[in-house]
DNA sequence: GGTAGACCTGGACGC
DNA sequence: GCGTCCAGGTCTACC
Protein backbone atom coordinates (compact mmCIF):
# COMPACT_ATOMS: atom_id res chain seq x y z
CA UNK A 1 0.00 0.00 0.00
CA UNK A 2 2.10 3.34 -1.32
CA UNK A 3 1.91 5.98 1.33
CA UNK A 4 2.97 9.45 0.93
CA UNK A 5 3.29 12.47 3.11
CA UNK A 6 2.33 15.64 1.33
CA UNK A 7 4.18 18.60 3.19
CA UNK A 8 1.35 21.80 4.25
CA UNK A 9 2.80 25.34 4.48
CA UNK A 10 2.36 25.79 8.57
CA UNK A 11 0.48 26.40 10.53
CA UNK A 12 -1.27 24.03 9.94
CA UNK A 13 -3.98 21.75 11.66
CA UNK A 14 -5.14 18.43 9.63
CA UNK A 15 -8.19 18.37 12.37
CA UNK A 16 -9.54 21.61 11.75
CA UNK A 17 -9.39 21.72 8.18
CA UNK A 18 -11.52 18.47 7.79
CA UNK A 19 -13.85 19.73 10.12
CA UNK A 20 -13.69 23.59 8.90
CA UNK A 21 -17.50 22.91 7.13
CA UNK A 22 -19.53 20.13 6.58
CA UNK A 23 -18.17 18.48 3.84
CA UNK A 24 -16.41 15.63 5.65
CA UNK A 25 -20.55 14.38 5.97
CA UNK A 26 -20.72 14.24 2.13
CA UNK A 27 -20.14 11.01 0.47
CA UNK A 28 -17.57 10.02 -1.03
CA UNK A 29 -15.82 11.40 2.97
CA UNK A 30 -16.02 9.33 5.30
CA UNK A 31 -14.41 10.70 8.75
CA UNK A 32 -13.15 8.80 11.73
CA UNK A 33 -13.48 10.99 14.75
CA UNK A 34 -12.03 8.34 17.26
CA UNK A 35 -9.15 7.47 14.79
CA UNK A 36 -8.85 11.06 13.42
CA UNK A 37 -9.02 9.36 9.58
CA UNK A 38 -10.80 10.65 6.63
CA UNK A 39 -11.46 8.16 3.84
CA UNK A 40 -12.31 9.65 0.21
CA UNK A 41 -11.96 7.59 -3.18
CA UNK A 42 -11.44 9.67 -6.34
CA UNK A 43 -11.31 9.05 -10.08
CA UNK A 44 -7.62 9.71 -11.46
CA UNK A 45 -6.71 11.13 -14.96
CA UNK A 46 -5.48 7.31 -15.75
CA UNK A 47 -8.74 6.03 -15.30
CA UNK A 48 -8.35 4.52 -12.09
CA UNK A 49 -10.00 4.56 -9.25
CA UNK A 50 -8.72 4.61 -5.82
CA UNK A 51 -9.25 4.50 -2.33
CA UNK A 52 -7.06 7.11 -0.06
CA UNK A 53 -6.75 6.95 3.60
CA UNK A 54 -5.79 10.67 4.74
CA UNK A 55 -4.59 11.05 8.23
CA UNK A 56 -2.47 13.98 10.47
CA UNK A 57 1.30 13.81 9.98
CA UNK A 58 3.90 16.69 12.01
CA UNK A 59 5.27 17.71 8.29
CA UNK A 60 0.96 17.95 6.71
CA UNK A 61 -0.90 15.08 5.35
CA UNK A 62 0.08 11.31 5.73
CA UNK A 63 -2.29 9.51 2.78
CA UNK A 64 -2.49 5.95 2.47
CA UNK A 65 -3.15 5.19 -1.41
CA UNK A 66 -5.38 1.82 -1.56
CA UNK A 67 -4.97 -0.17 -4.93
CA UNK A 68 -1.80 -0.17 -7.12
CA UNK A 69 -0.33 3.62 -8.62
CA UNK A 70 2.17 4.54 -10.92
CA UNK A 71 4.56 7.18 -10.11
CA UNK A 72 2.33 9.72 -12.44
CA UNK A 73 -0.76 8.71 -10.28
CA UNK A 74 0.93 9.30 -7.23
CA UNK A 75 2.09 13.04 -8.56
CA UNK A 76 -1.60 13.36 -9.00
CA UNK A 77 -2.58 12.12 -5.62
CA UNK A 78 0.04 14.47 -4.04
CA UNK A 79 -1.84 17.48 -5.83
CA UNK A 80 -5.26 16.61 -5.09
CA UNK A 81 -4.35 16.08 -1.71
CA UNK A 82 -2.46 19.65 -1.84
CA UNK A 83 -5.74 21.30 -3.10
CA UNK A 84 -8.27 19.47 -0.58
CA UNK A 85 -6.48 20.63 2.21
CA UNK A 86 -4.78 23.84 0.74
CA UNK A 87 -1.84 22.51 1.78
CA UNK A 88 -0.03 25.72 -0.14
CA UNK A 89 -2.55 27.94 1.83
CA UNK A 90 -0.76 31.38 3.10
CA UNK A 91 -2.58 32.37 5.81
CA UNK A 92 0.15 35.06 7.93
CA UNK A 93 -1.86 38.52 6.38
CA UNK A 94 -5.43 36.92 7.52
CA UNK A 95 -3.74 36.29 11.21
CA UNK A 96 -2.46 39.82 11.18
CA UNK A 97 -6.00 41.39 10.35
CA UNK A 98 -7.38 39.45 13.06
CA UNK A 99 -4.69 39.47 15.81
CA UNK A 100 -6.31 41.71 17.79
CA UNK A 101 -10.08 40.47 17.98
CA UNK A 102 -11.18 38.67 20.82
CA UNK A 103 -13.53 36.25 18.91
CA UNK A 104 -10.73 35.27 16.55
CA UNK A 105 -8.10 34.87 19.14
CA UNK A 106 -8.11 30.70 18.58
CA UNK A 107 -7.51 31.13 14.44
CA UNK A 108 -4.02 31.05 14.78
CA UNK A 109 -3.79 28.49 17.13
CA UNK A 110 -6.18 25.69 15.86
CA UNK A 111 -4.41 26.70 12.73
CA UNK A 112 -7.73 28.12 11.12
CA UNK A 113 -8.48 29.38 7.85
CA UNK A 114 -8.93 26.55 5.31
CA UNK A 115 -11.86 25.08 3.89
CA UNK A 116 -11.81 21.58 3.12
CA UNK A 117 -12.78 21.18 -0.52
CA UNK A 118 -13.31 18.09 -2.97
CA UNK A 119 -10.89 16.87 -5.76
CA UNK A 120 -12.81 18.81 -8.52
CA UNK A 121 -14.22 22.06 -9.02
CA UNK A 122 -17.33 20.18 -10.80
CA UNK A 123 -18.27 17.82 -7.50
CA UNK A 124 -17.75 20.93 -4.98
CA UNK A 125 -20.37 22.72 -7.25
CA UNK A 126 -22.58 19.94 -7.46
CA UNK A 127 -22.36 19.46 -3.83
CA UNK A 128 -23.29 23.23 -3.07
CA UNK A 129 -26.42 22.92 -5.13
CA UNK A 130 -27.39 20.19 -3.08
CA UNK A 131 -26.81 22.44 0.09
CA UNK A 132 -29.02 25.01 -1.58
CA UNK A 133 -33.24 25.06 -0.70
CA UNK A 134 -33.21 21.68 1.77
CA UNK A 135 -32.13 20.60 5.16
CA UNK A 136 -28.58 19.10 5.58
CA UNK A 137 -29.99 15.79 6.20
CA UNK A 138 -31.20 16.07 2.59
CA UNK A 139 -28.10 17.28 1.41
CA UNK A 140 -26.06 13.91 2.65
CA UNK A 141 -28.53 11.66 1.17
CA UNK A 142 -28.61 13.74 -2.30
CA UNK A 143 -24.95 13.27 -2.54
CA UNK A 144 -24.87 9.48 -0.99
CA UNK A 145 -27.48 8.40 -3.57
CA UNK A 146 -25.56 10.03 -6.70
CA UNK A 147 -22.31 8.20 -5.42
CA UNK A 148 -23.99 5.20 -4.61
CA UNK A 149 -26.01 4.82 -8.17
CA UNK A 150 -23.58 6.90 -10.59
CA UNK A 151 -19.92 6.64 -8.73
CA UNK A 152 -16.79 4.58 -10.15
CA UNK A 153 -15.66 1.87 -7.26
CA UNK A 154 -12.45 0.51 -7.12
CA UNK A 155 -11.69 -2.63 -7.62
CA UNK A 156 -10.67 -4.17 -4.95
CA UNK A 157 -13.54 -2.65 -2.87
CA UNK A 158 -16.92 -2.03 -4.49
CA UNK A 159 -18.36 -0.15 -1.24
CA UNK A 160 -15.45 2.33 -1.79
CA UNK A 161 -17.01 5.00 -4.57
CA UNK A 162 -15.53 8.07 -6.14
CA UNK A 163 -17.92 10.60 -6.77
CA UNK A 164 -19.48 10.73 -10.38
CA UNK A 165 -18.09 12.27 -13.58
CA UNK A 166 -19.80 14.73 -15.24
CA UNK A 167 -19.55 12.39 -18.39
CA UNK A 168 -21.49 9.91 -16.62
CA UNK A 169 -24.09 12.78 -15.14
CA UNK A 170 -24.51 13.93 -18.44
CA UNK A 171 -25.58 10.59 -19.47
CA UNK A 172 -28.07 9.93 -16.73
CA UNK A 173 -31.44 11.78 -17.67
CA UNK A 174 -33.56 14.11 -15.85
CA UNK A 175 -36.58 12.02 -14.88
CA UNK A 176 -33.87 9.37 -13.26
CA UNK A 177 -32.03 12.03 -11.18
CA UNK A 178 -34.95 12.79 -9.82
CA UNK A 179 -36.53 9.45 -9.08
CA UNK A 180 -33.43 7.59 -8.31
CA UNK A 181 -31.30 9.92 -6.83
CA UNK A 182 -34.57 11.70 -5.17
CA UNK A 183 -32.94 15.30 -6.02
CA UNK A 184 -36.13 17.16 -7.26
CA UNK A 185 -35.76 19.89 -9.26
CA UNK A 186 -31.79 20.47 -8.23
CA UNK A 187 -31.80 17.65 -10.86
CA UNK A 188 -32.11 19.60 -13.38
CA UNK A 189 -29.37 22.17 -12.36
CA UNK A 190 -26.94 18.84 -11.95
CA UNK A 191 -27.46 17.48 -15.64
CA UNK A 192 -27.05 20.66 -17.12
CA UNK A 193 -23.88 21.23 -15.17
CA UNK A 194 -22.79 17.99 -16.22
CA UNK A 195 -23.56 18.00 -19.88
CA UNK A 196 -21.86 21.44 -20.11
CA UNK A 197 -18.45 20.32 -18.50
CA UNK A 198 -18.60 17.02 -20.44
CA UNK A 199 -19.01 18.56 -23.27
CA UNK A 200 -15.79 21.17 -22.41
CA UNK A 201 -18.50 24.07 -23.17
CA UNK A 202 -17.82 24.83 -19.06
CA UNK A 203 -14.68 24.73 -17.60
CA UNK A 204 -14.70 24.66 -13.46
CA UNK A 205 -10.97 23.29 -13.29
CA UNK A 206 -9.47 26.06 -14.44
CA UNK A 207 -11.18 28.30 -11.95
CA UNK A 208 -8.66 26.80 -9.48
CA UNK A 209 -5.72 28.96 -11.22
CA UNK A 210 -7.90 31.62 -12.51
CA UNK A 211 -6.52 34.87 -11.36
CA UNK A 212 -9.40 36.89 -12.35
CA UNK A 213 -10.80 39.07 -9.31
CA UNK A 214 -13.22 38.02 -7.27
CA UNK A 215 -15.85 40.10 -9.21
CA UNK A 216 -15.19 38.24 -12.15
CA UNK A 217 -15.27 34.49 -10.97
CA UNK A 218 -18.20 35.02 -8.77
CA UNK A 219 -20.04 36.01 -12.04
CA UNK A 220 -18.59 32.90 -13.76
CA UNK A 221 -20.21 31.08 -10.84
CA UNK A 222 -23.49 32.95 -11.18
CA UNK A 223 -24.29 32.10 -14.89
CA UNK A 224 -23.86 28.33 -13.74
CA UNK A 225 -27.86 27.28 -13.27
CA UNK A 226 -28.56 26.59 -9.58
CA UNK A 227 -25.76 28.52 -8.40
CA UNK A 228 -27.17 32.22 -6.60
CA UNK A 229 -25.12 34.65 -4.47
CA UNK A 230 -25.34 31.90 -1.20
CA UNK A 231 -23.72 29.38 -3.42
CA UNK A 232 -21.28 31.49 -5.80
CA UNK A 233 -20.29 33.07 -2.20
CA UNK A 234 -19.58 29.48 -0.70
CA UNK A 235 -17.78 28.45 -3.37
CA UNK A 236 -15.58 31.76 -4.02
CA UNK A 237 -14.56 30.84 -0.12
CA UNK A 238 -13.32 27.28 -1.41
CA UNK A 239 -11.70 28.90 -4.37
CA UNK A 240 -9.91 30.98 -1.06
CA UNK A 241 -11.37 34.44 -2.52
CA UNK A 242 -12.55 35.55 1.31
CA UNK A 243 -14.57 39.04 0.42
CA UNK A 244 -18.09 37.75 -0.46
CA UNK A 245 -20.02 36.09 2.28
CA UNK A 246 -22.26 33.33 1.83
CA UNK A 247 -25.71 34.66 3.07
CA UNK A 248 -28.18 31.62 3.81
CA UNK A 249 -30.93 31.61 6.57
CA UNK A 250 -28.01 30.02 9.42
CA UNK A 251 -26.18 33.18 9.14
CA UNK A 252 -28.95 35.64 9.25
CA UNK A 253 -29.82 33.59 12.43
CA UNK A 254 -26.23 34.22 13.74
CA UNK A 255 -25.66 37.71 13.46
CA UNK A 256 -29.00 37.63 14.51
CA UNK A 257 -28.27 36.12 18.31
CA UNK A 258 -25.03 38.07 17.95
CA UNK A 259 -26.15 41.83 17.67
CA UNK A 260 -29.78 41.83 16.96
CA UNK A 261 -31.22 40.63 20.21
CA UNK A 262 -32.71 37.39 18.34
CA UNK A 263 -35.02 40.20 16.11
CA UNK A 264 -35.46 38.70 13.00
CA UNK A 265 -32.47 40.18 10.48
CA UNK A 266 -31.89 40.19 6.30
CA UNK A 267 -28.64 40.33 4.36
CA UNK A 268 -27.96 44.12 4.65
CA UNK A 269 -27.36 43.20 8.84
CA UNK A 270 -25.31 40.27 7.85
CA UNK A 271 -23.15 42.31 5.31
CA UNK A 272 -22.90 45.27 7.60
CA UNK A 273 -21.77 43.15 11.00
CA UNK A 274 -18.79 41.99 8.75
CA UNK A 275 -18.43 44.95 6.43
CA UNK A 276 -15.12 46.36 8.42
CA UNK A 277 -13.21 43.35 7.50
CA UNK A 278 -13.11 44.15 4.28
CA UNK A 279 -11.02 41.34 1.85
CA UNK A 280 -11.43 39.04 4.82
CA UNK A 281 -14.79 39.08 5.16
CA UNK A 282 -15.56 36.00 4.41
CA UNK A 283 -12.88 33.97 6.46
CA UNK A 284 -13.76 36.29 9.67
CA UNK A 285 -17.21 34.97 9.32
CA UNK A 286 -16.94 31.37 8.82
CA UNK A 287 -14.35 31.01 11.92
CA UNK A 288 -16.17 33.23 14.16
CA UNK A 289 -16.71 32.33 17.45
CA UNK A 290 -20.13 33.13 17.90
CA UNK A 291 -21.66 34.28 21.64
CA UNK A 292 -23.91 30.94 21.65
CA UNK A 293 -20.22 28.79 21.59
CA UNK A 294 -17.96 30.70 23.58
C1' DG B 1 -33.93 46.66 -10.32
C1' DG B 2 -37.19 44.71 -7.14
C1' DT B 3 -40.75 41.32 -5.90
C1' DA B 4 -43.97 37.26 -5.87
C1' DG B 5 -44.63 32.66 -6.64
C1' DA B 6 -43.06 28.10 -7.91
C1' DC B 7 -39.85 24.46 -7.33
C1' DC B 8 -39.16 19.65 -4.05
C1' DT B 9 -38.22 17.34 0.10
C1' DG B 10 -38.10 16.22 4.93
C1' DG B 11 -39.47 17.21 9.46
C1' DA B 12 -42.78 18.86 12.86
C1' DC B 13 -47.25 18.90 14.27
C1' DG B 14 -52.20 17.87 14.86
C1' DC B 15 -55.73 14.65 14.27
C1' DG C 1 -50.69 6.41 9.85
C1' DC C 2 -52.20 10.32 7.34
C1' DG C 3 -52.65 15.11 5.97
C1' DT C 4 -51.07 19.80 6.41
C1' DC C 5 -47.79 23.31 7.07
C1' DC C 6 -43.28 25.26 6.93
C1' DA C 7 -38.25 25.99 6.02
C1' DG C 8 -34.63 26.10 2.88
C1' DG C 9 -32.00 29.25 -2.03
C1' DT C 10 -32.73 29.99 -6.84
C1' DC C 11 -35.22 30.79 -11.02
C1' DT C 12 -38.64 32.98 -13.86
C1' DA C 13 -42.19 36.08 -14.89
C1' DC C 14 -43.96 40.26 -14.04
C1' DC C 15 -44.18 45.14 -12.70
Amino acid sequence: MPHLVVVARKPFSFYHTVRSHGWYQLSPCSWSESDGILDYTVHLESGKTVALRFGANPEGVDVHVHGRTSARDNEQISAITTWMFDLDASLAKFYAAVRDEPRLRHARRHGHGRILRSATIFEDVVKTILTTNTLWSATKRMCSSLVDLYGEPTRSDPRRIAFPTPERLAKVPVRRLQRDARLGYRAEYVHALSASVAAGRVDLEELKTNRSNTHELREKLLSLKGVGPYAAANLLLMLGRTDYLPIDSWARKLVSHEWHNGEPVGPAEVEAAFSRWGEWKGLVYWFWKWKDEA
